[in-house]
RNA sequence: UGGGGAGUAGCCAAGUGGUAAGGCAACGGACUUUGACUCCGUCAUUCGAAGGUUCGAUCCCUUCCUCCCCAGCCA
């Protein structure tokens, strides 16, 4: 398991010392978006935790705000979380414990905690007081227990319009936490829940719900982010004086950040309403749909979400370090094969014509287990644009007038000769292969410090290659609200060139390390028989620049 | 300047009275039919700062500094 971080310290103690018998843990998402990397971090945290101590995880849907959730978002969340490799143990939403929430909202009226306020959402603020001046208490605070009880009764049973009343719970107008100065426990919106209908008008507020969810489950630890610290107190509150069999108890961590990232589903819906990507899953999205899409793994998501740790101090992760576990868990699984991202015409001038010889090839050198294959070869290939250079520089190993280099699992090649279109731009090479050079023959004669990938023009397939950068550069923090003007406009780019003939039948989601580019897997969406589509999960790292 | 939190390397993050784990990144070097991988090496005399307690402090105490969160009928 994970190395040690401070809640899961915390668990521990309490199961050493019995205060907990059975670790129950939930992962609460509002279904009101998708689920984004990182909510994976949540996601891994309480199934692990679970886990590890022989515990129980639930999937709970916290849908007390209608106007803001739906199914498709329910349904999303359901299929990530398993994508993601967790099973819970029961499925639950915070829509099913209404009946009891209320039954518990009387308790809290019948003994004087809670009362129905006819304030208006403005008047309530303006007597909240503000972080430095007390609050003032509500005309309505007082009023007697069989009025409260009425009142309440009538909001539910739909008497009053949305915004009327609110019922608040008593505590106290001059706490210094601002949560404390008689919160609002229920709201009225008459508006339908996707899965209660129209059964209720009022809605719990999070405050009052969760707290009440939590114990209803038995759920022992309750792990939240940090913004939550300070309502703490007030989710104590609710389960003693709601009465719960059970206590549950809060703990906050720092909700995950990373480099060149948007994490905010407010943003991240924004970019999809404004059609800034192709939705939810765009490749370019850090949701966990998107990150499938572009060929992430649940293994990679796990190992990061495991190796980043839990604290509680805000923090930005390095994308690089996801990108490192994407790499480090497709190493050994993913086929290489060749991939030409922007092809170049290559001509043997001295290899027969019409001859086509069949090459053995290993898929996977670090995993001979993954066999071999056979690619043909012939007078004419594809290499890649970037792997000639007329004038190169110092160190640069590839194919350039005169040069030779070898062809991975072929021949070494000699460039002789350049041919260029009406405007200059070389759109050919002619070269030389020597016959001696062939691979696994044992040629040790000459050596070439480059080695490069290439296709067989006559058996090569059309293909079409996603490249991703970040849609944000950074700063996330300081372009806030304006962050829809600093998109990146080369986020993504499309480029077409040819696969290996053999990759022709990869299904959706294959994954394959395209020799010297990087991690690519194909499109669900996009890729057809006639049109393969890869997107980049990563690239390889490079140690050479030009 | 109310309340709640946090400050350990470029980025994460263990450690919490006995003399600074680990990962990523970076930089050297070896190897290489992927400028990849792998391997080897380098990378905090110091834990936000200053005092104090102690034989000994990242850890305990005091003061200070910086950053984050809270004034939704959102979660």
């Amino acid at each position: 398991m994970g190395a040690s971080n401070f809640i899961k310290n915390i668990v521990a103690e309490d199961v050493q010392t019995g205060v907990v018998s059975t670790v129950i843990t939930r992962f609460p998402p509002e279904p009101n978006g998708y689920l984004h990397i990182g909510h994976a971090k949540s996601i891994c945290l309480n199934f692990e935790l679970a886990t590890e101590f022989d515990g129980k995880t639930n999937l709970r849907f916290d849908d007390t705000n209608p106007l803001k959730e739906n199914e498709e978002y329910v349904q999303s969340i359901k299929e990530d979380v398993k994508w993601l490799g967790f099973d819970w143990d029961n499925l639950c939403f915070a829509s099913d414990y209404f009946p009891e929430m209320y039954q518990r909202a009387c308790i809290l009226i019948k003994k004087g905690k809670a009362y129905v306020c006819d304030l208006s959402a403005e008047q309530i603020r303006e007597k909240r007081g503000t972080l430095t001046e007390p609050g003032q208490e509500s005309p309505y605070r007082n009023r007697s227990v069989e009025e409260n009880l009425g009142l309440f009764e009538r909001m539910r049973k739909g008497e009053f319009v949305d915004g009327a009343k609110v019922l608040r719970a008593k505590i106290d107008m001059n706490s210094p936490n601002l949560n404390l100065r008689d919160p609002v426990l229920y709201r009225i919106a008459h508006a339908p829940h996707h899965r209660t209908g129209t059964t209720w008008c009022i809605y719990p507020m999070y405050d009052y719900a969760h707290p009440l969810e939590d114990a209803i489950e038995g759920v022992t630890h309750s792990i939240c982010t940090l913004e939550f610290e300070d309502h703490r107190s007030l989710y104590d509150w609710m389960v003693r004086e709601c009465e719960m069999d059970n206590t549950p108890h809060q703990y906050e961590f720092a909700r995950l950040n990373m480099t060149n990232t948007v994490m905010s589903k407010r943003k991240l819906k924004k970019l999809v309403d404004e059609k800034i990507v192709d939705g939810w899953d765009d490749p370019r999205m850090p949701t966990i749909s998107g990150l499938r899409r572009k060929g992430y793994t649940p293994e990679a998501i796990r190992t990061f979400a495991r190796e980043i740790g839990v604290a509680k101090s805000n923090s930005k992760v390095d994308e690089r370090l996801l990108e490192h576990f994407v790499r480090e868990d497709l190493k050994l699984k993913a086929p290489r094969t060749m991939a030409i991202l922007r092809p170049l015409r290559v001509v043997l001038t001295n290899y027969p014509v019409g001859q086509t010889e069949w090459l053995d090839a290993e898929n996977n050198s670090e995993n001979p287990e993954m066999g071999n294959r056979r690619i043909p070869f012939s007078r004419e290939i594809y290499i890649e644009q970037d792997d000639f250079m007329e004038n190169p520089p110092p160190k640069y190993f590839r194919l350039f007038p005169g040069n030779e280099v070898r062809l991975k699992h072929a021949y070494f090649i000699r460039c002789e000769e350049i041919v260029r279109d009406a405007n200059g731009f070389v759109v050919e090479l002619r070269c030389t292969y020597d016959p001696e050079t062939k691979s696994g023959s044992g040629f040790t004669a000459r050596k070439v410090k480059g080695t490069i990938h290439w296709i067989d023009a006559t058996h090569a397939l059309q293909a079409e290659f996603r490249l991703f950068e970040p849609l944000v550069n950074n700063a996330e923090d300081e372009v806030e609200d304006h962050f829809l003007t600093h998109i990146n406009p080369r986020s993504m780019e499309v480029l077409h060139g040819y696969v290996e003939e053999n990759v022709r039948n990869a299904h959706a989601y294959a994954k394959f390390q395209f020799f010297r580019h990087g991690y690519f897997s194909v499109d669900p969406k996009l890729s057809s028989d006639d049109q393969l589509v890869f997107n980049r999960a990563v690239s390889l790292k490079s140690s050479f620049s030009i």
